[in-house]
DNA sequence: ATTTGTGAACGCATTCACAGCT
DNA sequence: AGCTGTGAATGCGTTCACAAAT
């Protein structure tokens, strides 16, 4: 299965809430891909990995298809997670809505400053050392770690999060940790995002790509 | 020009700042690949794409590979970027180290909350309200734009960055914009990144896909 | 001997197009 | 008539393997 058509899932899921709060309750693949800008097949081909969904000839029930797609990402069951880096990022999401919604509830912040110990972020979150990790994750059942520290330490922080039992892990720093096998890492690099911005900027600039004008003379 | 090689170039960029740093001077792509975890043939189909920087028996002078680098990307020009939405995220990225370096530079950040209006970033980065846009982005250069405001905001701001001559945007919002051609928008979803690890750890629980132990009797 | 640069082969993901069902 | 589910076709990205170069 593969993880572009879970993130896939992911958007689907988002759009069948939008038209749940419009009260709509039967929608077709070709509907909902005019409205969100996807594309049908694709939608029916993804939800075809886990199942039939649908009913010839009439579409999709929102509220069933929406529960289903819950269901396949695990979003029925609520995951602890915890935030490794108590930085602007770290505090920045462990406060983040979209992370603090259904299937997911952050417990705790970790951070080795002895002065940001004891202290909580700004919605409470409490902010530990990294010597009551493995205490936390045991106790608040947590199966998921968010790193946000700086690129030298993002080995060491997941080795510990691997350590504690943490098997999912979302990576913030410029720098792709190794992690065992059953251990999945998804990095997010901002930095990456941005320098591919500017290639586009630089490349719509030079006129390299585009040498003549229109080809119609 | 595929966008997942000029995010490579980005990671072979870093690559080679990392070998800079520990003061070597020549490496053949099968090094980078083994010190890096990455493919040796990619790295020369990447750079293929560019030019021909290496030499044959030999490998890629560091310092000469790292310049063309920048180059392709950009990187050698910097590009002033705003930041709209003066909320958690917005603030942390303001002050991100990733985000004030080389061929970057954060000018301001916009809120439309009256009580920010005036106020700074930790770092000291401005925030102004959105009348001022406009003026910043003609006076500062800005062809980048950051967007970190809640979904039902993003199409209207992204619609100011556009007008204001904004062509580039990184958007963190769980929704997609529409921007016209000739602009791009790269989307950051963070609930999609880690509601795709929440469907790892259940697929992982869920004996659906590895139904049977050990092949081998 | 070693490594680049690249055409060819491969594999994966998307899109098409239609049979099957309501 | 209309829509799903899916095999077939296409397109894209990665990997292989080797000729060209030092």
């Amino acid at each position: 299965m593969s993880e572009l058509t879970t993130k896939r899932l992911s958007l689907y899921l988002r759009c069948l809430e939008d038209l749940a709060a419009l009260g709509v309750d039967k929608v077709s693949s070709r509907e909902m891909a005019e409205r969100f800008q996807l594309n049908s097949s694709q939608i029916r081909k993804d939800l075809a990995c886990f199942g039939e969904f649908g009913v010839r000839g009439v579409g999709y029930e929102v509220s069933q298809l929406r529960r289903e797609i819950e269901t396949i990402l695990g979003l029925d069951r609520t995951s602890g997670v915890v935030i490794m880096g108590a930085g602007n990022l770290g505090n920045a999401l462990a406060d983040y809505p979209g992370f603090n919604s259904r299937g997911f509830e952050i417990v705790a912040l970790f951070d080795s400053d002895p002065g940001k110990i004891g202290t909580t972020s700004k919605q409470g979150k409490p902010i530990h050392g990294l010597d009551e990790l493995d205490s936390v994750v045991d106790e608040a059942d947590v199966e998921l770690g968010i790193v946000a520290v700086p690129a030298e330490a993002v080995q060491g922080v997941v080795d510990r999060l691997v350590d504690a039992g943490v098997r999912a892990i979302l990576n913030f720093a410029p720098l792709r940790p190794v992690v065992p096998d059953g251990t999945r890492c998804i990095n997010v690099d901002l930095k990456v995002e941005l320098e591919s911005l500017s290639f586009f900027l630089s490349s719509s600039r030079d006129p390299a790509d585009e040498p003549e004008g229109p080809v119609l003379a």
